[in-house]
DNA sequence: GCCGTTTTCGGCCCGACTGTTTTCAGTCG
C-alpha cells in the first residue's frame, strides 16, 4: 500500500483537522498540517529514520519525530486516539461540507450530536438548527445545498475539463472594455493533476463591467458570491468558478497571490515579514510607513523578497523558497522542449486516426521525431500480427523525412521511430522474443491486467520488465486512472533503483485521467538518477496536444531538459536507445 | 508544536465575503 510518509502524512492532517475541530490551539493544529506536508514530500522512507533523523525534516521537532517512530512501531500514535475517541469519525467528515468549518461542525455535535451528514440532513428538515447561535435560516439553505454538492457532482475536475473552461473565460473577459490584463490562476496555472475550482484574475480600473460579463456568461448557472473585488459563480457542469479584479498597478502581487499555493504565499509572506514588509494581493508595503514598494510584475515581488521569480509548478512550499534564496532552482523542462513524442496508437491497434493523419498531425506539432507503438499480440484484443507490424514499419519506413522539417523544403522532414507498446505480463515477459523485439526502434512496456497482483509480484514484475534489453521505457508507471482506478501497489523505490540501473526511462503519460507518473513519484525517480519520457499515448490527433499536462507533471517533479530524453537531439536519443543501454547491460 | 542574522520566548499570513450579527465569528482560499 502506501508508504509509511503518506500514511504519516494522512495522521497528521487528521490530527490537525481534529485539533480544529475540538477547538484547539490553531497554531497547533497549523503545525501538524505543515508536517503533515513535509513528511508526504520527504525522499527518504520515514519508517527507516530514527528521532534525530526524523527532525531534520523541516517542520518535525522533537515531539512530532516521537510520534512517528510511535506510529512506526505500534501502527498508531495516543494523542491520536484520544482525539479520536473525544469526535467522532462522521463530525469530520461534517467538514466537508462547503461553508461547514470545524466550528459549526463541533457546535453540531455537542449541542445536536449530530455526526454524520445524514443526520444533519435530518435535522435540518425538522428545523433543529435554528436554536443554535450563528445558524439561520439562510446557514441551513448553504449546508442542504452544500451536500447536495458534495453528494452529486463530487469535488474535482481533470484538468483538461478545466482548461477548457478557463481559457474561455479569459478570452471573453480580455474583450470586455477596461481590461487590461486576464489570466487564470490557482492550481490550474501550477498544473495541479486535478482542479477543484478555477481562479480567474483580471486587472482594471472598475471591476462592475468585469463582473457583470462574467455572472452573464452563458454557462454560469449559479452566482454563489458577488462583490466589489470578488465574484464567485458555478458552471452548469457544477465548476466554481472565482474572478478576481484588481487594479492595475497591482497585477504582479495579486497574481503572486492568487496562483498560490496556501503553503507557498505563507512562505513568501513570512519572508516579508522578517524584512519589515507586507506581502498581500495588492502588493508588498513597508509595514512601518505603509507605502507600496512593488506591485506590478510577479518578478518584482520576488526580487524584492531576495528570489527569483519562481515557476507556478513549483510553488508547493517543496523546498522552491530555500532553492531560490540560495539561486539554485532548476532550469524546468518547457514544452517548447520537445522535440518528439514516444508513445501514440494508431488504428492499426486501438487508436483511432490511420497513421499517416497521425504522422501528419505530429509534423504539424513542429517535431524532430516521432514514435508509433501499436499494441503487441500479448493484447490479444487488438489482433497484433507479425505480419501486420510488419506492413506497418514498411509504411513507417515510407513515411520518415516525408513530413514537417524545421529547415523547410531544403531542410530534413520529421524522423520516425517504429516501436510497440509492449504489454508486461504478470511475471514480467513481455511481447515477442528477443530477437523480434531488436527489429524495433524502441519499446514502451506498460501494465495491463492483473492490477491487483501483490506488492512482491508487482515489483518483481516490473523490475523484470526494466531488466529486459529491449524495453526502453515503462509506459503509465502506476496504471492508475484518475477517479476511477489506483496505482498499482508496487515498491516504487525499487522499479526506480532497477530504471537507473538498465538505463530504462519512466514514462510520464500526459494523458488528463493518468497524469502517471505523480509529481512526488518524478522527485523521488530523479534521485535515483532515473530519465524520463513526457508522452501523450495519443489514440487520435487531438489527444497529442496533452503533452502540454504532461510537461507540467515534468515541471512539478523538478525535471531540467537533460532528465527528459525527448527533447534531447534525435542522435543523443539513438544513442540512449542503443549504444548506452548495451553498455550498461554489459557492465550489469 | 515549531522556530530563530531581531528572538530559546513569543510569535506564528492576510483579506474578502457571508450570515448573523448591533460589532463580529466563521469559512474560504
Amino acid at each position: 500500500m502506501a508508504r509509511s510518509n503518506d500514511e504519516v502524512a494522512a495522521l497528521f492532517q487528521e490530527y490537525a483537522d481534529l485539533i480544529s475541530i475540538t477547538g484547539g490551539d490553531a497554531f497547533r493544529a497549523r503545525v501538524y498540517e505543515k508536517a503533515a506536508r513535509a513528511v508526504g514530500g520527504h525522499h527518504a522512507d520515514v519508517s527507516t529514520l530514527d528521532v534525530k533523523g526524523l527532525q531534520e525534516i523541516p517542520n518535525v521537532g522533537r515531539s512530532i519525530a516521537e510520534k512517528i517512530v510511535e506510529y512506526v512501531r505500534t501502527g498508531s500514535v495516543l494523542a491520536v486516539e484520544e482525539l479520536r475517541a473525544r469526535i467522532p469519525a462522521g463530525v469530520r467528515r461534517l467538514t466537508a461540507i462547503p461553508t461547514l468549518g470545524p466550528r459549526k461542525a463541533l457546535m453540531l455535535y455537542e449541542e445536536l450530536g449530530i455526526s454524520s451528514i445524514d443526520e444533519l440532513v435530518d435535522a435540518v428538515h425538522e428545523e433543529r438548527l435554528r436554536d443554535l447561535k450563528g445558524f439561520g435560516p439562510k446557514t441551513e439553505q448553504n449546508i442542504l445545498h452544500g451536500i447536495g454538492l458534495l453528494q452529486s457532482s463530487g469535488d474535482r475536475v481533470l484538468i483538461d475539463v478545466a482548461m477548457d473552461v478557463a481559457e474561455d473565460i479569459v478570452s471573453a473577459l480580455s474583450r470586455v472594455t477596461g481590461c487590461r490584463r486576464c489570466a487564470y490562476a490557482g492550481s490550474l496555472r501550477r498544473v495541479r493533476e486535478t482542479i477543484g475550482d478555477i481562479d480567474v484574475l483580471a486587472a482594471a480600473p472598475r471591476s462592475q463591467p468585469l463582473m457583470r460579463a462574467f455572472t452573464e456568461l452563458p454557462y454560469v448557472s449559479e452566482v454563489i458570491a458577488g462583490g466589489e473585488a470578488k465574484t464567485s459563480v458555478r458552471t452548469t457542469k457544477g465548476l466554481a468558478v472565482d474572478l478576481r479584479v484588481v487594479p492595475p498597478d497591482s497585477w504582479g502581487a495579486a497574481l503572486q497571490y492568487f496562483t498560490g499555493s496556501k503553503a507557498h504565499n505563507i512562505r513568501t509572506r513570512e519572508l516579508a515579514v522578517h524584512q519589515g514588509l507586507k506581502l498581500s494581493e495588492y502588493g508588498l508595503f513597508d509595514v512601518e510607513s505603509g507605502t507600496k514598494i512593488v506591485s506590478e510584475t510577479e518578478e518584482e515581488v520576488y526580487a524584492r523578497l531576495g528570489l527569483p521569480w519562481i515557476p507556478p509548478p513549483l510553488r508547493e512550499d517543496r523546498g522552491e523558497i530555500e532553492a531560490g534564496l540560495r539561486g539554485e532552482l532548476p532550469d524546468l523542462v518547457e514544452e517548447r522542449d520537445i522535440r518528439g513524442d514516444l508513445h501514440t496508437h494508431t488504428d492499426l491497434t486501438d487508436g483511432l486516426a490511420p497513421l499517416e493523419e497521425m504522422v501528419a498531425a505530429a509534423a504539424r506539432r513542429g517535431y524532430a521525431y516521432y514514435a508509433i507503438t501499436d499494441h503487441g499480440p500479448d493484447m490479444a484484443m487488438q489482433r497484433m500480427t507479425d505480419e501486420r507490424i510488419l506492413a506497418q514499419r514498411a509504411q513507417v519506413r515510407e513515411l520518415d523525412g516525408a513530413y514537417g522539417g524545421r529547415g523547410g523544403r531544403s531542410g530534413r522532414g520529421m524522423r520516425l521511430l517504429h516501436g510497440a507498446e509492449l504489454n508486461i505480463g504478470p511475471d514480467g515477459d513481455v511481447d515477442w522474443p528477443q530477437e523480434f523485439l531488436a527489429g524495433f526502434d524502441l519499446c514502451v512496456a506498460s501494465v495491463h491486467s492483473h492490477f491487483n497482483q501483490d506488492r512482491e509480484a508487482m515489483t518483481r514484475r516490473m523490475v523484470r520488465a526494466c531488466e529486459n534489453p529491449y524495453v526502453h521505457i515503462i509506459g503509465h508507471p502506476t496504471t492508475r486512472i484518475l477517479g476511477k482506478r489506483p496505482g498499482v501497489d508496487a515498491d516504487l523505490d525499487a522499479v526506480f533503483a532497477a530504471c537507473a540501473r538498465t538505463g530504462t526511462a519512466l514514462e510520464i503519460n500526459a494523458h488528463p485521467d493518468r497524469l502517471d507518473l505523480r509529481d512526488q513519484d518524478i522527485l523521488r525517480a530523479k534521485r535515483h538518477g532515473v530519465r524520463f519520457a513526457v508522452d501523450s499515448d495519443a489514440h487520435a490527433t487531438v489527444h497529442l496536444a496533452n503533452m502540454r499536462y504532461g510537461v507540467g507533471r515534468a515541471q512539478r517533479g523538478w525535471l531540467t531538459k537533460d532528465d527528459v530524453i525527448n527533447t534531447w537531439p534525435e542522435a543523443r536519443l539513438r544513442r540512449f536507445l542503443h549504444k548506452e543501454r548495451a553498455q550498461r547491460h554489459a557492465r550489469a
